[in-house]
Order: structure tokens, then sequence, then C-alpha cells
RNA sequence: UCCUGAGUAGCUCAGCGGUAGAGCGGGUGGCUGUUAACCACUAGGUCGUAGGUUCGAACCCUACCUCAGGAGCCA
């Protein structure tokens, strides 16, 4: 039976004749043996592997490039040259798969946009395999979060027939043939379905029943969106708390934050020391900073003030009423509270019908947690519990009360002051890694007209 | 979808009207307990696609495709 690379290099003492399996990083040649730097995945370092030219298996080196699979067998030695601690003597090398010289993956002067064209061998490289591994760390650390105060695990459904109001453009889902005219009510379901872009609405009735929940799973936009922070396919992170006024929904929002920033730098440092060098030189700091400094909050006209009052020309002006821009919440992120910071209160004409009217009469319960770089990680709101301030707004932007007959039952029975949030977790990673396409955090990204694998 | 920029060797790029280049990767030889190893030689290109201008186009013009950055939409 192998070990892996994480395992081994986690030894204490020499240990003789393991085995070991993985794929060659590099080959180097010297009169009297070869190297191998060898890696597996289960860990950000790889194993130098020393084969001795007298070896009968050293007449497999020409064929082993970079990229070729091996297993390994021999002695784990302290390594007498400086850079690693342990490596292995081999006694047998057994080429596994071969590489040859088309193999695309150099040693070095790859760019992650041509890295992107091949997203099946990318997990293979220094970047991608760790963003990956951080992925799965950082996903089970929001279970983690959620679990560890009682939260439940919901799931809510992937193929949906409501529209989360304001959420964007869905995908239809349909078993109709391409071109039929037949009616939704011939399709599978009898009526027109959708990839869910939200579970909020579902998981507003599982909070009026088990109190806090959360989702956490794949959510799909058909925007004509292209930038580097948007994707068809995404997942995220919807709880959902009973009892729960705007002012918790906020400060759980920031807690889960830096949980996760915490997880982050507990549980990654090797990949997170990568990705400072490489990718992002600030990265340790923002992160640390985020630990050390309350997040900020600021109401939305508060906001609109400060924009106002900064003496910074923006290219779209800044009106109360209308929604932030980008070029607006960066500055408030990024020059102005220089750190993460929650703008709450906002109008209530640019949110959708389910957030709570506040007593002013002119906005809602809403908030948008920005952090630097990124822009919005988390939007959230106190959702509306009162029957008839609901079936006013839904009035007001249009809706038919019928579709939703289910969700406003949710306040003509046992109604109670709830609220909750979105966190987009592709966002989450690029965040804590310091990556800035939103297609180098998502294994294969589905972007407009792109979902080649 | 809009604006801007870019597509030249397997990869990263230079060349910007007159014989297609370098580094890395590959091959061959040398050197070496090496660390993105090193040294020498060598193979490798419809210059994104289709038109056009010109004696002559990788280079100038037009359209299209692809990618990137910014914007809108949002997580």
């Amino acid at each position: 039976m192998s070990e892996t690379i994480r395992q081994v290099l986690a030894s204490e003492s020499p240990r003789p004749s393991i085995t070991v399996c993985g794929w060659v990083r590099t080959r180097r040649d010297s009169k009297a043996c070869s190297f191998l730097e060898l890696t597996d995945g289960s860990c950000f370092k790889g194993l130098q592997v020393v084969v001795d030219a007298s070896l009968p298996c050293s007449n497999l080196m020409p064929s082993i490039l970079t990229g070729a699979s091996v297993q390994v067998e021999g002695d784990l030695i302290p390594s007498p040259a400086a850079g690693q601690r342990w490596e292995l003597q081999a006694k047998n090398v057994e080429l596994l798969g071969e590489a040859d010289a088309s193999y695309p993956l150099q040693k070095k002067g790859h760019t992650p946009e041509f890295l992107r064209t091949i997203a099946h061998l990318r997990p293979r490289t220094n970047l991608f395999g760790s963003v990956f591994r951080v992925r799965s760390r950082m996903a089970f650390a929001v279970h983690r979060f959620f679990q560890e105060r009682g939260f439940f695990y919901a799931h809510t459904p992937i193929i949906t027939s409501s529209d989360c109001e304001g959420a964007g453009e869905m995908f239809r889902v349909t078993t109709q043939k391409p071109g039929s005219n037949a009616k939704p009510e011939d399709d599978f379901f009898g009526r027109p379905t959708y990839l869910t872009v939200s579970g909020q609405l579902q998981g507003e009735a599982f909070a009026c029943a088990l109190g806090n929940i959360y989702t956490f799973g794949p959510t799909f936009r058909a925007e004509n969106s292209n930038t580097a922070r948007h994707a068809a396919e995404f997942w995220m992170i919807e709880p959902e708390m009973a009892f729960y006024d705007l002012f918790a929904d906020m400060t759980l929002a920031e807690e889960n934050v830096r949980y996760l920033v915490q997880a982050m730098m507990t549980e990654c440092p090797d990949e997170l020391e990568f990705f400072n060098k490489f990718v992002d030189k600030e990265l340790v700091a923002r992160l640390q900073q985020t630990l050390d400094k309350p997040f900020e909050r600021i109401s939305y006209t508060e906001a609109v003030d400060l924009l106002l009052k900064s003496g910074r020309s923006f290219e779209h002006p800044v009106v109360w009423g209308e929604g932030l821009q980008t070029e607006h919440e960066r500055y408030i992120a990024e020059e102005h509270v220089k750190g993460p910071v929650t703008i709450y209160n906002y109008p209530k004409v640019i949110k959708p019908f389910y957030m709570r009217q506040n007593d002013d009469g002119r906005t809602v319960a809403a908030m948008d947690l920005l952090v630097p770089g990124i822009g919005e990680i988390i939007g959230g709101s106190q959702r509306e519990e009162r029957l008839d301030l609901l079936q006013a707004a839904m009035k007001a932007q249009d809706l038919d009360e019928e579709t939703y007959r289910w969700y406003v039952d949710l306040r003509r029975y046992g109604s109670v002051p709830h609220a909750g949030y979105g966190m987009g977790f592709e966002r989450l990673l690029m965040f804590v890694t310091g990556v800035s396409n939103i297609r180098d955090v998502i294994p294969f990204a589905r972007t407009p007209g792109h979902a080649p694998y």
C-alpha cells in the first residue's frame, strides 16, 4: 500500500521500504544519480526521489519526463543536501504512465489564462493544486462554522419554479424538444421550471420550522456577465435565521467571514505562503487585518454622504436612491475603510420585494458586506414578516401573489422576524487566496459561451 | 451586452512595410548531490480566420473568432 507524500513528509524518523506514487514535476540528472521531484496532490510540497545510476530501473530515466506517473519503492532518509528535510532513496521505480514532450505543463512560465485552456491538467500545478486543496478545506470549514452554532443543513431544490426576484436571469429546465411549441402544462413538471438562482425562499420555510438553517450548493445564473467575479454556475452559502433582525444578521455574516479567514490561516499555511509570494503580496497582511480589526458598518445614507464629501470625481454620479456603483464600493472598502465593511439600509426602490421595510418608509433592512479587491462577498436582509406589507410590496413590484402563495403563507401562519444572507463561495475563495479571477477558483468554470469540459 | 487591448514555435514573448527571432520545454553531446540545475549543438512556425491595400504584409485597412482588463447585472 502506498502512502501519500503528505504522510511521508510528516515523518519524524527515517523509514525503510516505503512506497509512494505520484507525478513527476521535474527530473534532473547527475553523474551518479537522477533526481525526481514527485508530487501527488496530497500537499503543497513535493518529495525528492533519488535514483542511483547503478539501479536496473535507472534505464527508465530517459522516458520519465515531466508529467509522467510513477510508483517508487525505497528508503526515506534525511536529505544530505539543502532544500528538503527528507528524500526517498529509490530501490525500484516503476513507470505507470508516460508523458511525452507534448505534455503542456512545463516547469515554469504558465499564465492562468493558458492553464484555463487545459482545465483537466491544471490541478497538477502548484497554483491550482493549492487553490483546490483550499477550496476543499474552506467548504468543510463552512459546514463546521454553522454546525458548531447549531444550524441545520437544508437541501433546497436545484430545480425550481419560483424566481427569487432580483437574483437574475434563469436557465430553463425542460424535457421538450428544441423548437417544440408544447405548452408549459405539457412539460415534465406541468409548469415552467428553472435551475435555482437562490435557495432563499425555500430556506425561509425551513428557518420558520427548524430555527437556524443554511444551504450550501450550486446556484445558476443565466446572466450574460463577462467579468472576473461572475460565473454561470457557482456555489452559494445561504443561512436563514428565525428571530434574527438585520443587526444579528450582519454580526453572523462578519463572524462567518472571520471564521473562514482564520481557517485559511491555520489550516492551509503552505498554500497561504505560496499565494502570498506569487499571487498577491498583500494577502497575509490583508487577512490578518481582517482578524484584528472589527468590521465597519455604514448605512447606505452615510455611504452616499461620505462619497459626496470625498472630493473624488466618480465616473458615475453619487445619487441617493440609486445603487452604489463598483467604483463607489471600491472607494469605500479600499480607500475609506481600508478593510471589510458592511453597508446597510438601502433604498427600497432598488431592492427586491421580500426585504423588510424600515420605519422611515423609504429604506429596507438590507445589507452588503464588501471586502477590498473583490467587492460584494455577502448580500442579505431581514425579510418582511408582516403579511400586509409583503403583499403591498409584491403588488408594487407587479408580482402575481398566486405564484408565491406558499411563501406568503409563511406570514399567514405563525410569522416571525427572520433574516439571512447569501455568500458567494468562490468570492470567498478569491478573498482568501488572492486569486483575482473567479474562473480560477472553480474546477471547471461555466461562463457565457464556455462549457467545454 | 458595451468600451479598451491582445492573438507570432509546445509555453512566455521580441519583431510593427523588405530573408521568421530569443528564452524555456524537446533531441544530441558534455559537466554536475541536483533544487525553475548548467554549457554547446540541433529540430521546431499557413505569424487567430477570411477578405482588402501594396512591387512586397506578421506589420496597414475591414469583418469575424478567441482571450484578457474595465463597465452593467449580482454572490
